[in-house]
DNA sequence: GATGAAACGTTGTGGTT
DNA sequence: AACCACAACGTTTCATC
C-alpha cells in the first residue's frame, strides 16, 4: 500500500514544481531538473502510489465565486454532541477545512460565506451542538504554502 | 485585469472537475460536459485571466514528508509587534496558512512540525511578538474542500 | 534511466451560428 | 461571442535496452 520510498533531492524538486503548478508537463519538469519525461512520469507515479502526492487541485478565488466573507469558527461540543456534529459537518459546503483539536474547544473550522446573513444562518445551525466562537478573517497573510524539504 | 465574466453552469462543472483533479485534460473535461477541447481551453483561459482560477497545486502528504505534528496557533500581538510579526511569518516554512482575524487574538495559523521539539522551538520564536495559544490537531475532518456554486 | 514510436492532448486558424 | 473542425505541434506512455 504505502511502499516506503525515499524522497531524494530530485523528488523534492518535482514536488516543489508540482506544488507551484500542478499542470506543469512532465517534459518541462524533466528539462528543469535534468531528467527525461518518462523518468519524471515514473517518479510521480511512485510518489502517488506511496501516498506522498495526494492529488492535484485547482485553486479558486473565494471572493470571485461569491464568498466575500471568511471566518474561523471553533466549537466546544456539548456532551455526546461531538460525534453527531462530525457526521453533519461533512454536509456543509461552506466548510473548507475542519480539524479536531486539543484544548478547551474540540473543533476548529475555516468557513466561507456569501454575507453576514449567511454566517448568521450557519452559526444558528451549530448552537444545538455546542458553544461556538467566531473570528472574522480580515486578510490572508499566507495561503496554502507549499511543503518544503524537512529541515536537516 | 479582472474582466467581469459570468460563471455559468458549464464553467461551474469545469471548476468542479479541476478542483478535483487539476491535471485532468481539457479533452476529457470536454467529454464529460459536452464541449470540445478547444472550447474548454478557452473557458479555462478566460477564468484564469479573470482571477477566478488562481492556480493549480499538487497536494502533498504532511506526515509522509516528515511533518507528523500539526497545530493551530493563535497570536495576540504586543503593542507595535503585529507589523514586525507579519514580515517575519513569511519566512517560516512551517506555516501553511496564516490569517489576520478579528477578536481577542490578531492572528491564527496552521503550522506543521517534525515533532514536539520543533514545535517548542517555533513557539519560542513567537514569545517576543505576543501571547500565543497552541492547539494540537488530532485529526483532519475536512481538508481543502472544493468551492461549489453559491447557494441560490 | 534513456530511446524511439504510437496514442493522446493542446493550441492556433478558419469557419459557422 | 461562443463554439466546432481540422491540423500542427508537444506530451504521455509503452516497449525495449
Amino acid at each position: 500500500m504505502e511502499s516506503n520510498i525515499k524522497i531524494d533531492a530530485l523528488n523534492w524538486k518535482i514536488l516543489n514544481l508540482l506544488q507551484q503548478n500542478a499542470r506543469e508537463s512532465f517534459a518541462n519538469i524533466g528539462r528543469s531538473i535534468g531528467l527525461t519525461a518518462p523518468a519524471v512520469g515514473e517518479r510521480v507515479k511512485k510518489m502517488e502510489d506511496a501516498g506522498i502526492l495526494l492529488g492535484y487541485n485547482a485553486t479558486v478565488s473565494h471572493s470571485l465565486t461569491g464568498h466575500q466573507l471568511k471566518a474561523i469558527i471553533t466549537l466546544r461540543a456539548f456532551m455526546g454532541k461531538l460525534k453527531p456534529f462530525l457526521v453533519l459537518v461533512s454536509t456543509f459546503d461552506e466548510v473548507i477545512n475542519c480539524y479536531r483539536i486539543t484544548g478547551n474547544e474540540n473543533i476548529v473550522m475555516e468557513v466561507v460565506f456569501k454575507d453576514q446573513f449567511h454566517l448568521e444562518q450557519f452559526i444558528d445551525k451549530l448552537i444545538q451542538y455546542g458553544e461556538t466562537r467566531t473570528n472574522i478573517v480580515l486578510s490572508n497573510v499566507i495561503s496554502n504554502a507549499p511543503i518544503r524539504s524537512e529541515p536537516a
